[in-house]
RNA sequence: AGGGGUGUCGCCAAGCGGUAAGGCACAAGAUUUUGAUUCUUGCAUGCGUAGGUUCAAAUCCUGCCACCCCUGCCA
């Protein structure tokens, strides 16, 4: 058989799995509660377990695992396709697992009953808690612990028939009190809840726990490798339980655990991310300043460079906070290959070109790094704009823009030189005149004349005014790991940075008259940005993505 | 009577007994009609720590230390 090269520590198991014949596939799912929206957290757990199939020439469920009724919703079912296939990953089929599972895994549990491995517990809540013990200390069992099993499934029985009220009886797995590990001290694999379930309406008033309930579905589908974050490590032992206990069959599901994601200065938890959309702190759940996936898509990201990101930061075991320079990088790679370039000035600054007259028109390329990109056509006349920080009265050392009596090369035009400033009353600069130095024009340029600074400019007769909206990391630079400043007691409004959206107007090259809400671009010299959902016919808006790399350092003046 | 994990450059991360890959970041230089891209070059006598085994240790053994996770009728 044809050997795959592993390329991480999952891998290496999954071959040796794959070697010794406890395992013949690789079948994995990404098993979402449809209950928020995903962030580039779960693309790293979608990535492992797509990607992971892919490679063994397996597939992938996409699994809601909607056992808890009072916490879901059946519209994010649909937002998750679309997200996946905005990702580029296709489920083998969206499977939920209330529907296809929950007579499977009832008929499991009295099973568990008539074996001696499970029993109904009358205790409280309160009760159970108090007895489970502490983590240095061992459990008490429960009174109800050794009722006879029929006295058990007949109460079960009873409570799937609706005769106990809520939170009155649960089913419990018989295991060990005294268990070091917690999750194995006699777990809750049942509850009684009448709450409407979004998809199995009110068939059921008891439903099965997460750690009863996920090892079978894993099983009945089909799964042989259930690739899932740490923090589901300690459950492993009552995963292997269950299987041992109630499927019995051979190639049982393993459950592997991997790393979570984690970013410098980012908060990800489903619960701030909603009291930041709950007290309009942002836009909504698809703010461009948040790294969900519709927060990261309007921003301006790609999938390929999401996914290019995520590749990078690897598969492990080890505690990670990765620097957002590493995910800007991989964004910038991607969109340099794909942006279609254009002038916009973002800060104008009136130039007239005096020895002038007139307009003709200039030549664009869409993309000098990618082939094929095409041109597009701009205009040069008498009456430009370029941007403010392109001209000095007094410039720094190493500034090759424009400065009064100098000469710059317009992208794509002529090489100007200023010969006068003129100011306003206010004491700024109200405009420049300059000459233009013929045949010095882009691409038929014979004057021989050595010009070291190129700089972008839009003509007063090809441009349009367009909205711009510029984005500032959520979190202030000094907390790098919030989720740890929260724990030390930090409140979420400090650690927010003041006016991180910032709109303003700018001049734009008539080009961009015709893009598409998502359309992506890099305004030349300065940056990505993509047309926003809340462009009208009158207005376009355009998201700042990133900047570009700007190795120049601007003294402050 | 606790248990489960993890420690290799500023940040990720390879390495699986034969003498520390790669990426990000950073720095310097070259090319450039984007101060972008691209291209060079530099960046751990060192692998949490102390011992041990070995001709040879980040890799094996032992003891320490640090950090993360676990006591929902959440997933």
């Amino acid at each position: 058989m044809f050997k795959i090269e592993p390329s991480n520590f999952i891998e290496e198991e999954i071959n040796k799995d794959l070697e010794s014949g406890k395992a013949k596939e690789v079948i994995t799912r990404f098993p979402p509660e449809p209950s928020g929206y995903w962030h580039i957290g779960h693309i790293k757990a979608i990535t492992i377990n797509f990607e992971t199939a892919k490679k063994y020439n397996g597939f992938t469920y996409l699994r809601m695992d909607d056992t808890n009724p009072s916490k879901e919703d059946g519209d994010f079912a649909n937002s998750y396709m679309s997200d996946l296939k905005w990702l580029g990953y296709q489920p083998k089929s969206l499977i939920y697992a209330s529907e296809a599972y929950f007579d499977k895994i009832y008929q499991l549990a009295e099973e568990l009953i008539q074996s001696g491995n499970a029993y109904v517990d009358e205790q409280s809540a309160e009760e159970i808690s108090q007895s489970r013990g502490s983590l240095t200390t061992a459990g008490k069992e429960s009174p109800y612990r050794n009722r006879p099993k029929e006295e058990s499934l007949q109460m079960f029985r009873d409570m799937k028939a609706g005769k106990f009220a809520d939170g009155s009886v649960v089913l419990r797995a018989k295991i060990d009190m005294a268990h070091p590990n917690m999750n194995m001290r006699d777990p809750v694999i049942y509850r009684v809840l009448r709450t409407h379930h979004y998809r199995v309406g009110d068939k059921w008033c008891i439903y099965p726990m997460y750690d009863f309930a996920h090892p079978l579905e894993d099983a009945l589908e089909g799964v042989t490798f259930s690739l899932c974050d740490m923090s589901f490590e300690d459950h492993r032992p009552l995963y292997n339980w269950v299987l041992e206990k109630c499927w019995k069959k051979p190639y049982p599901p393993r459950q592997i655990e991997f790393a979570r994601l984690n970013l410098e200065n980012v908060l990800l938890g489903k619960r701030f991310l909603k009291q930041l959309v709950n007290e309009k702190k942002v836009i909504g759940w698809d703010d461009p300043r948040f790294l969900t996936i519709v927060g990261m898509k309007r921003r301006g990201y790609t999938a390929q460079g999401i996914k290019d990101f995520i590749k990078s930061a690897g598969v492990t075991k080890s505690d990670s906070i990765i620097p957002l320079s590493a995910l800007d990088f991989h964004i910038r790679n991607d969109l340099n290959m794909i942006a279609t370039r254009a002038m916009v000035v973002l800060d104008p600054l009136k130039v007239i070109i005096t020895n002038y007259t007139g307009s003709e028109e200039i030549e664009i390329e869409n993309n000098p790094n990618a082939e094929n990109a095409g041109t597009h056509k701009g205009t040069f006349s008498n009456i430009i704009y370029i941007e403010k920080e392109d001209f000095s009265l007094n410039p720094p050392p190493k500034y090759n823009r424009l400065v009064e009596g100098g000469i710059v090369r317009l992208k794509g035009a002529y090489i100007i030189k200023c010969n006068k400033v003129v100011m306003a009353e206010n004491g700024e600069i109200d405009h420049l005149e300059c000459e233009y130095l013929p045949n010095t024009k882009s691409g038929q340029d014979n004057s021989g004349i050595k010009c070291k600074g190129t700089i972008h400019f839009v003509s007063a007769d090809n441009c349009f005014e367009v909205t711009i909206r510029e984005f500032e990391n959520l979190i202030k630079d000094e907390y790098i790991d919030p989720i740890k400043a929260l724990a030390d007691g930090v409140e979420l409004d400090d650690m927010l940075t003041p006016n991180s959206l910032k709109e303003s107007t700018a001049l734009a090259e008539n080009f961009l008259k015709t893009a598409k809400v998502e359309d992506k671009f890099q305004f030349i010299r300065k940056g990505y940005y993509c047309v926003d959902k809340d462009t009208t016919n009158e207005r376009m808006v355009f998201n700042k993505t990133i900047s570009l790399k700007d190795s120049f350092k601007m003294p402050k003046l």
